[in-house]
DNA sequence: TTGAAAGCGCTAACAG
DNA sequence: CTGTTAGCGCTTTCAA
């Protein structure tokens, strides 16, 4: 292995090498003021010789201020997270701080709330200033620093946290399809356990009852997120003796899975069905469905700024953020196609 | 805030506890066989109970192994970095390495070269057993624990590389374009000082020479890999007295460019204006774009198991690693659509 | 099987 | 303006 130096670079050599004390080092390296310009031009000069870079773990453990911000994500590779580092990373850019992100790669891998914990702690508790932490199950931490929950699990956690307004949004939906005539629209759960998923389907029965719609249980059926349960779940909708005209998909991998169900049957989308779907960060909005956009990566975007106010030690407005949901409607794939390259979301 | 308390709780606290030394519990922390069973079993009981997390700047300046590799990306939030981490992200599932992704948010938020190698020291010389760099400037690193990069802007980088087949993807794109009958083919180039745009450009040439069609120049023309590029080149090309029928640009970005140009001038692609890009990874595959698959996050994947054997002493079997391009054809938007769903490629 | 003590590389008083 | 000194929390000899 070439360009590799056999033992670290400490502050020490930097000293020896350019005859003064290690503080005087750590005081340029600091950007203290109290050195004499000669000095630190030397000491400057001597550390990019040597190629020396400071011990982030030993620098960490003496001074307080880190200007590193932590974020603990189950996996980096799925769309959900990817939407929300996308908004994380906009207000990164914007700050003075860096990013340093955790993650075990799965959810799966290691157990959950223990482990969001444990990293919690991990981070908070030696290298940076606060974390955010996304789709959080646990109900509390044990952190000096700040924390953030983006999405938790918890409905009202014991931290501060930002939400979409999935309540308001499945009203929406359901608005919507109610006023596109229909009155059987099924609805495919969400993973009962996650809050956010809940509120979606209080959304949908709220609707019903305020339309004066009676709720037929059997147009309720469970999902889990999955494109794969959508799909199964939207067979058995659609098999019935009197089918609904309409499914509302707890999120979007779900109405793909409906999507894919309406094509075996030979059904057409919106004509002979129509299909929304929460969310808006799948495949699902190149298929012509429509979706609720919930911004996850505005929920990431704010939930970093209200970080770095309490790193700052500054107090917050709110302990919970609502960012509110959009509806988008959708009719055919090519319109959307060219919709996003109008407008240039890329 | 709740749910704070005021002290980190440190292995001192748990010593002192459990009435042991701080090596006792030092001891159990890292599974060390010496230890009375009744001991460890008190010890681990009050770990839990004070919420004790051990200190990861204090424990990596100790001990050697951390099970904890590094990704240095200039920001997790666009398109390229996402793909690369889907499949780093596949790779850590599968090892017993956690991750921790450093960014700056964005590549001109602080310089590159100098801070690549910053980074790449910081991570490296304290906390983490090797690191994975993205799209690297830089030329060399100066590193104690093993590196890898992934699609580096050098050709022959001084460090281990995993590189994609970006001139034979290019020779594989021409081909298929003349044998569409297509003899003026113009090509968007990329950034210049990134080897792999020019070796996309070095392909696209010799194609032409290879076909016996002699280069024209003027149908070669500048671009950053941006859509605004992109554009901008295009409406130049359509509008040449003997306008190019067949457009290859140097990505996918740009790519979406000359969709836009191709629009405004009320071209029809494919039927008017053939389109090809490099790269598979925007919103070009939903748009009816022929691209190049270079399967970045096979890359990345690639590159992690590389790193993780390197972090392992083993030996590399190649310095360079190659991963093939593949040219998918498309003629239609809700082809794609469709193909994507069918295949289930979520 | 356990404890005491020596640092890892760094920053932050405190003197000078 | 600069050096001395005392730890941060942890792991790791070395003794007991």
């Amino acid at each position: 292995m070439p360009t590799q130096k056999k033992r670290t670079v400490t502050i020490q050599d930097v000293a020896k090498t350019a005859g003064v004390s290690v503080s005087t080092v750590s005081r340029v390296l600091n950007g203290k003021v109290d050195v004499a310009g000669e000095t630190q031009e030397r000491i400057l000069e001597i550390i990019s010789k040597l190629g020396y870079t400071s011990n982030l773990a030993a620098r960490s453990m003496r001074s307080h201020r880190k200007n590193l911000l932590g974020l603990v994500v189950p996996d980096i590779g799925f769309p959900y997270s990817i939407e929300v580092m996308k908004g994380i990373n906009r207000a990164i850019v914007e700050s003075t701080f860096d990013l340093l992100v955790y993650t075990t790669g799965d959810i799966h891998k290691t157990g959950t709330i223990l482990h969001e914990q444990h990293y919690v702690s991990l981070l908070n508790n030696s290298l940076t200033d606060g974390v955010i932490i996304v789709a959080s199950a646990a109900a509390e931490f044990i952190t000096n620093a700040p924390i953030i929950a983006v999405d938790p699990h918890i409905i009202n956690p014991n931290y501060p946290s930002v939400q979409g307004t999935n309540y308001h949004g499945a009203l929406d939906v359901m608005e919507y399809l109610i006023s596109l005539g229909h009155r059987r629209i099924a609805f495919i759960c969400g993973r009962p356990e996650i809050g956010s998923a809940e509120r979606r389907l209080k959304g949908y029965r709220e609707a019903l009852t305020q339309a004066g719609i009676e709720i037929d249980e059997d147009l309720i059926v469970p999902g889990d997120f999955t494109t794969a349960a959508g799909h199964t779940s939207a067979l058995q909708l659609l098999r019935l003796k009197n089918p609904p005209t309409a499914i509302f998909a707890a999120n979007d991998m779900s109405a793909i899975g409906v999507y894919q169900a309406a094509e075996e049957m030979g059904l057409r989308i919106p004509e002979d069905l129509s299909v929304v779907g929460f969310d808006n960060i799948t495949e699902a909005k190149y298929l012509g469905l429509t979706t609720v956009d919930q911004s996850l990566s505005e929920m990431g975007y704010i939930a970093t700024q209200m970080l770095i106010k309490m790193a700052n030690k500054e107090t917050l407005d709110v302990q919970v953020h609502k960012v509110p949901t959009k509806l988008v409607k959708r009719t055919s794939c090519l319109a959307v196609a060219e919709m996003s390259v109008a407008g240039k979301q890329m």
